[in-house]
DNA sequence: TCATTAATTTAACAGCGTTCGGTTCCCTTG
DNA sequence: CAAGGGAACCGAACGCTGTTAAATTAATGA
């Protein structure tokens, strides 16, 4: 039984995708074996070569099948939210940070690879990278429209923005930060209320009632 | 040669952790074997077993030394700052982002360590890992004295601003930002100062003059 | 001087990613 | 409907990794 018989063929490349995320709730990127998932998909370590050239291209597969995922549950909240531009900057982060919290190990696949999965090279940072700060960006400009912000150049905004959401899921999700007397997601979404504190405070002419809740 | 005579005797567990430091120059730590380490010792690799009782043994030690060296960075950087106490936090950023972007490999280990590696422990986040906290925290309360971010919670607000500035050069440090038109150091400080307009704009009875330069 | 202890060596092992050569099935061509 | 060619997969094998075991040599103490 070499080569599988046409009725019983699966979609390799497609299984080792799902399933390598499935395994990514237990185990880190790099703790994960190619025999764990040949395992979950059914066949042998070998036959992955048939459909990647290498592991890291099995992991930058998963790397992009996860920011196809994290766009579509943020495109989900985007749409669902009537309120005003502040208040969907502020889903915007919570839905990230669920998502994070919810796939930590396939998060820091996403956006904290390892050095030498290729996943560092210019062309996911061009094409998939930096959509996440384009939507942010648009955010950024919205609010700016409401007399927030003013004069500030939106980029660096949202860079900044980016920086501490991401920053803050990363330090959490490693129990680098006072979590104990809340949950890893309070602390994330305390995290996103400072920031809007923060722009709140930018009001031009006007003045933070509440610098941070 | 099983033995070697006391004269040409090597600290070898000294030596392991300033030529692993030396070696995250290139490598990233993950990528680092025992066999480059022996060798740049000047062992076998077994040899290394009879210092530490793993590889994530070495790491951690390593992971420690950093954290000595950073903090002797910014006690120094501490010192030699005599401005008001904006400028003190300011400072206290600049000289961690430049930390990390001079040692990218070993801050990463101190602060983005592989999640098998035993430095995600409570040992070293209540050991020394926290005591980045306790830094920032007393800028925040100095800066709080004068006026700035008033009846905010100090341990949020110094949270905030580390995931801010470790967001920032985690991002920054794999080309995940656009850093085309600037230096990554420049980028760094660019944020550092984003955050101090923020905490600026929300001084009481104030008004931020420019949200963000 | 001789046993004991300590420090390092060489040798070996299991597991990893990866490559090679063979085997089985499908699909086209005559 | 036979024959060949290509595609898909498997078992075996290779080099490298971290780690352990056994052997070897130097220092120490009686």
């Amino acid at each position: 039984m070499a080569r599988p018989r046409k009725d019983q063929a699966r979609d390799i490349r497609a299984l080792a995708i799902s399933e390598t995320i499935r395994l990514l709730e237990d185990r880190d990127a790099r703790d994960l074996t190619l025999a764990q998932v040949a395992a979950a998909v059914g066949c042998r370590p070998p036959a992955l070569y048939g459909h990647f050239r290498d592991k890291t291209a099995l992991l930058r597969a998963v790397h992009d099948a996860g920011f196809a995922w994290l766009y579509a549950e943020k495109m989900d909240v985007g749409a669902g939210t009537r309120g005003d531009a502040l208040a969907r900057l502020r889903e915007g982060g919570r839905a990230y940070a669920r998502f994070a919290l919810k796939n930590p190990a396939l998060y820091r696949l996403m956006f904290d690879p390892p050095r030498d999965s290729g996943l560092a090279g210019t062309l996911f940072e061009s094409d998939v990278g930096l959509k996440s700060l384009d939507f942010l960006r648009a955010g950024v400009v919205a609010v700016q429209a409401e007399g927030y912000l003013p004069g500030a150049d939106p980029d660096r905004i949202a860079f900044t923005l980016w920086s501490t959401l991401h920053g803050a899921l990363s330090l959490l999700l490693q129990g680098r930060a006072p979590t104990a007397d809340t949950s890893p997601l309070a602390a994330a979404d305390a995290t996103v209320d400072a920031m809007m504190a923060f722009i709140v405070a930018t009001r031009a002419g006007g003045r933070a009632e509440e610098s941070a809740p």
